[in-house]
DNA sequence: ATGAAAGCGCTAACAG
DNA sequence: CTGTTAGCGCTTTCAT
């Protein structure tokens, strides 16, 4: 590999005008001509390592989140990366598993690449941003609030979850229950207080505690979930689903049993993704995932730019669509 | 931050003994105590940035993939992920998003960043490795095969499409259709090869030709597609979706038109992702994607380490989950 | 076993 | 505008 050095010789200027040159900082045309030329003949790509040594910072953001394999992250990765990659950014994608201790590697490595930012699901309530806080580089939180203060983006959990309960009231449903996501992760919380504050309106008369389930956020959390309130001696005759995938495995139990919606209400928070057979009779409140990505890559732009105003949380509105107009 | 300068002057001994601490090399045991007690002291953490820069190599790999919204290949990326962060690497998703610039771009990155090795699902035909070859780094192809002599890790594509087509035949259709992802691109050829050689003995009397079709890879491109299938004078009694992605949009157009499987037959060339009404009536050739990512990071790491042997091609086997058997 | 010292390739003062 | 120079933090001979 060619270095700054060999194309200085080539171009007979010092190696500080290479690098001007590759900079953008001001260096007369023809020498500018010569370091092109010079650098086009020898196949030379200024070496990033070195760079970021220097520089103590790399054009690179960290993007941690909890679950690789659900599509509502993968989304938002789309959302971060066209934004990131538009800017000459790359977005590196960290996959925590769900667990603080990958996500706290993922973190160091963060550090130790000397990356200019990261954005970060976190993967539970656990999560320590200390130390990569510490060394000031710019963080932003999506999906999940943080205790930290920093920038953040979320979705309207609560809203979510009332919209969901309401929809599934309003077409007449009466035991509507609720399965969420792990009980510590605040947007499982949220949405789950929501849909009580809905029933509770509306059904004073429900045991809520009963009705209520914390899963994983993955399918078989879901099934799981599903399986237990209807093995209940009064079961619900409507379920509210904490996110995209337990909302598919709660539907595949119910399609199991024979109980395809809307014979048992269904109100999925999050997009069904990948849907086959259409399942009209499912309720969806649409999470705008790439939009949050979207709106998270530009705050973390901002603030490696130096922006540094109070922190920001965005909350991103939701989008209803109710059971049976349901087309993907 | 904390530099190993610091660490060497508070354990009282040099740079070069704290950097063979951090290595594994021969040190008294008093002095490895020493530095490690500085070195926890201080919070201090290798930087990866200078060692990369110094060793001209790094511990991350990068995994290059055309579509992360995938599941196939977030299943593969998962794969990669488990063996290479086991063997102490981390691994960096990039998403050439089927675009060969981008994955240019990534390429570049790869080189620039000093990476140790690239497992790269190729955009296209288009796609060139020259580069990256020419800095000899090693690089494992998956999915798809490649025109360079490099390692590389496939499922049996034509093996794929001959099961899906005999297992219509064996249902009892007759005129059955192919979909199947761009025509350049070798698994989707390979695949349409497997499904005309069993229609072809078959059903000689038929005219294969009209009823295969190209897509993208993607939902939209199976809608399209089977959308044309059935606007044909005579349409297909059944199709051969050529990936999940097309499996789905073909399911989706069917089922809209009142044509669920299996009315109209349908075999899905790798795994449906979250199916919720579970679609008995569909058959399925499984893809060992994790295996696939899995035995790719296996071979890279081997390579990393010096294996030298002639460059080889893993083909996967893949499995046939008949129609009615079906659960996720 | 340990230390001194020379870079890896680049950038950012500082002169001129 | 341009060149000289001194490192960024680490690893690795080469002596000792």
């Amino acid at each position: 590999m060619a270095t700054i050095y060999d194309v200085a010789e080539l171009a007979k200027v010092s190696p500080a005008t290479v690098s001007r040159v590759f900079n953008g900082t001001s260096v007369s045309e023809d020498k500018v001509a010569a370091v092109r030329d010079a650098a086009a003949k020898l196949n030379f790509t200024p070496n990033r390592t070195a760079r970021t040594l220097r520089r103590q910072s790399s054009e690179v953001i960290a993007l941690v989140i909890p679950d690789i394999e659900n599509p509502y992250f993968t989304e938002m990765a789309r959302g971060v990366e066209d934004v990131a990659s538009e800017a000459g950014y790359s977005v590196v994608l960290c996959n925590s598993d769900a667990q603080v201790e990958k996500e706290a590697t993922y973190l160091r490595i963060a550090i130790a690449e000397h990356m200019s930012g990261i954005i970060i699901a976190t993967a539970d309530e656990n999560s320590n941003l200390d130390s990569i806080l510490a060394t000031g580089r710019p963080v932003v939180a999506v999906d999940r609030s943080t205790t930290y203060d920093i920038d953040g983006v979320v979705m309207a959990n609560r809203a979510a979850g009332t919209s969901a309960a309401k929809d599934l009231l309003d077409a007449g449903y009466r035991r509507i229950a609720y399965i969420g996501g792990p009980e510590h992760i605040d947007t499982a919380a949220e949405r789950a207080a929501g849909w009580r504050a809905a029933l509770s309106a509306a059904r004073p008369e429900l045991d809520l505690d009963e009705l209520e389930r914390f899963a994983t956020f993955r399918v078989d959390g879901g099934r799981a979930a599903m399986e237990e309130l209807l093995a209940l001696p009064e079961p619900p005759d409507a379920v509210v689903a904490g996110n995209n995938l337990i909302g598919v495995g709660a539907i595949q139990v119910l399609t199991e049993r024979g109980l395809t919606p809307p014979q048992v209400g269904v109100a999925v928070i999050g997009s069904l993704p990948f849907t086959t057979l259409s399942p009209t009779a499912v309720t969806v409140v649409r999470l705008p995932a790439r939009h949050m990505g979207v709106t998270a890559a530009r705050m973390l732009l901002d603030r490696i730019g130096g922006d540094a105003q109070p922190s920001r949380t965005v909350v991103l509105r939701n989008e209803i669509q109710p059971a049976s107009a349901v087309r993907s």
